[in-house]
DNA sequence: TCGAAAAGTTAGCCTTGGCTAAACTACTTG
DNA sequence: CAAGTAGTTTAGCCAAGGCTAACTTTTCGA
C-alpha cells in the first residue's frame, strides 16, 4: 500500500534512507510551508476560544501575555482574523468568536489535546509534552491523529 | 515531578483542559517561533548532505525542484547558508557543507529518521509519515525523540 | 568549436509577523 | 467627577522567505 519502493532503514547512523521522487520530495516541503500559513491563526483563535472558556472573556492583553507577544501584534493579527470570518472585534471591547471561531478553535482544541495526551502517555514529562505538543500539533495529519486517539484509548484501558 | 496542576483530562470533548501558567504558555509559543527560525536552515542543510551523500553532488537546481521552490529563492537560502558558515559555495559550482555543517546534517538526518520510522511503527502508511515527520521534526524535543527511540527499538525487538 | 540550452546569479517586489512609539479610550478610585 | 492608569489602536519600521524578470556563466551536442 505503501507507494514508494520499501526500506525500512532504521534510523541508525550508515543505512541512509534513500531520496524520494523529487515529485513527492516537494509536495512534503510544500505541506509544512501551507501549514506555517495557517498554523499561526489556529493557535490564535484556539487561545481565544480558551480564554473564552476559562476567563469569560478574552481580552488583548491576555493574548500578548499568552503569546508572549507585543499588544500591537496581537491588534494587527486580531484584525486579520476579523477579515477572515473567524472573530468578531468591536473596537476596545474584548473579543468574540464568530461560528467558523467557534469551530476551529474546537477543532484545534481536540487535535492539541490528542497530541498532548498521546505524548504524555509514552511517558513524556507534562512541560516537555506541552512545549513539544504546541509545536507538533500543526503537522499532524488526520491519519497519524487517529492512531494517536487508539493509542491513548488502549493505554487508558491498559492502566 | 510535573511542574503543573495534575490534570489528565482526556482529550475529549467537555473536560477542558485548565490553562497553564501564562509564563509556561508564553514559552510554549516562544518555542515555535524559534523552532520556525532554524527550521529552514536545518532543512536546506540535511537536504544537501542527502543531496552530496546520494548524488554525489548539491546542485542548486536539484535543492530548488526538491524543495518546490524557485532557483533565486534557493540562491538567497544558500548565502544565509554561507554567511553562517554552514555551506561551501563557489559561483556557478555545486555545493558543499563545512564540518559545522555536517554536523548539523547528520544531527537532522538521525532525528527526521527517529521521527519517521516512530511513525511507521506506530502504523502510519509511508507517504503520510513522510509529510508529518518533515512537519514535526523540527518540534521534537531530545526527551521526546529519547522515548520515540525506545518504542522503535521495542517495537522492532517484538516483530 | 561554437552556439543554444541549462544552470546559476542578481535586482527588486510582495506578504507575514515581529517590534516601538504615540495616540486614543475605558476603567477606577480619590 | 476628574484624574490617572490600564488597555487598545494606529503608524511605521525591520527581517524572513517567497516570487519574477533579466542577466551571466557553464555545459553539451551538432
Amino acid at each position: 500500500m505503501t507507494d514508494f519502493p520499501e526500506d525500512s532503514s532504521a534510523a541508525r547512523p550508515g543505512i541512509p534512507d534513500a531520496l524520494p521522487p523529487c515529485e513527492q520530495h516537494s509536495q512534503q516541503y510544500a505541506a509544512v510551508r501551507d501549514a506555517h500559513e495557517t498554523e499561526l491563526v489556529e493557535d490564535y483563535v484556539e487561545l481565544i476560544g480558551d480564554l473564552l472558556t476559562h476567563q469569560g472573556e478574552a481580552r488583548s492583553t491576555d493574548i500578548a501575555m499568552r503569546m508572549g507577544v507585543s499588544q500591537a501584534t496581537v491588534a494587527k493579527m486580531v484584525r486579520r482574523l476579523n477579515n477572515q470570518g473567524l472573530v468578531i472585534s468591536k473596537p476596545y471591547r474584548s473579543l468574540f468568536l464568530t461560528d467558523a471561531g467557534k469551530a476551529m478553535a474546537e477543532e484545534s482544541r481536540l487535535r492539541h489535546g490528542i497530541v498532548l495526551n498521546f505524548l504524555r502517555s509514552l511517558g513524556v514529562s507534562d512541560r516537555t509534552a506541552r512545549i513539544d505538543a504546541e509545536g507538533m500539533e500543526h503537522h499532524v495529519s488526520k491519519e497519524t491523529l487517529d492512531i494517536m486517539q487508539r493509542f491513548i484509548d488502549g493505554w487508558a484501558r491498559r492502566s
